[in-house]
DNA sequence: TGGCTATTTGGTTATATTACCAATTAACCA
DNA sequence: TGGTTAATTGGTAATATAACCAAATAGCCA
């Protein structure tokens, strides 16, 4: 492959990678509602908080949630709501699996 | 987190994993404009074709592309094209990131 | 049938990811 | 200041991913 086009794949795949965990895809729906702390995705996931952290950071370097310091609290927001398109996408073509699954079944 | 939530979540990631790796990006990108054969993958990208074979084989078990052995050839072909969706708002964000790395060298 | 081509499968090794625990940092308040 | 809380960072072990080579499978044609 072309260096250059490569490197356009690579730069697209890092940040689709990023949302590529169950944790993490939690994070960007609930941030789509509204900003959210660490503490609060904690109680949801139940996860070490230091795993929570170190999710967000991920979604940080991906450029997808931006973080602000607030007291002794960190609130996440998303910054890239067109993500959320894309797990429609998502959502429809589970559907569709599970329908094409299930007319095998029958 | 709860169960069903937590399945909901990992059905997607699996679905958004399997698009997390530049090869498999290239191929959806070309799959998005006609059907294409094992061999062509290889030509554009140039690892082993055994290494193409396994990247179509992740994207077919996601369920994102569906394949058709014709002769002793088999051409796969894009089942979900709304993923191309969410590559335009990866595009977009990294545009994005750019013009705010720029400023801040400027 | 036997050889040729396209593709897949199995095996191995190197690298990346993830989870947890422990330790650290930073902000708050008594 | 000292204690408490929220969050991050560092370290480690378990697991997953990806690349290559070699071998197997399947279709074609002489």
């Amino acid at each position: 492959m072309e260096k250059a086009l490569h490197e356009k794949y690579m730069a697209q795949a890092l940040i689709i990678k990023a949302m590529a965990h169950p944790t993490r895809l939690l994070i960007i729906e609930k941030l789509s509602k509204r900003e959210h702390c660490v503490c609060e995705f904690q109680e949801m996931v139940g996860a070490d908080m230091s795993t929570i952290s170190k999710h967000l950071l991920v979604l940080k370097n991906a450029g997808i949630v931006s973080d602000d310091k607030r007291g002794q609290m960190v609130f996440y927001k998303l910054k890239i709501p067109c993500v959320l398109k894309f797990l429609s996408c998502v959502e429809t073509a589970l559907h569709e699996q599970a329908k094409a699954h299930w007319a095998l079944v029958k």
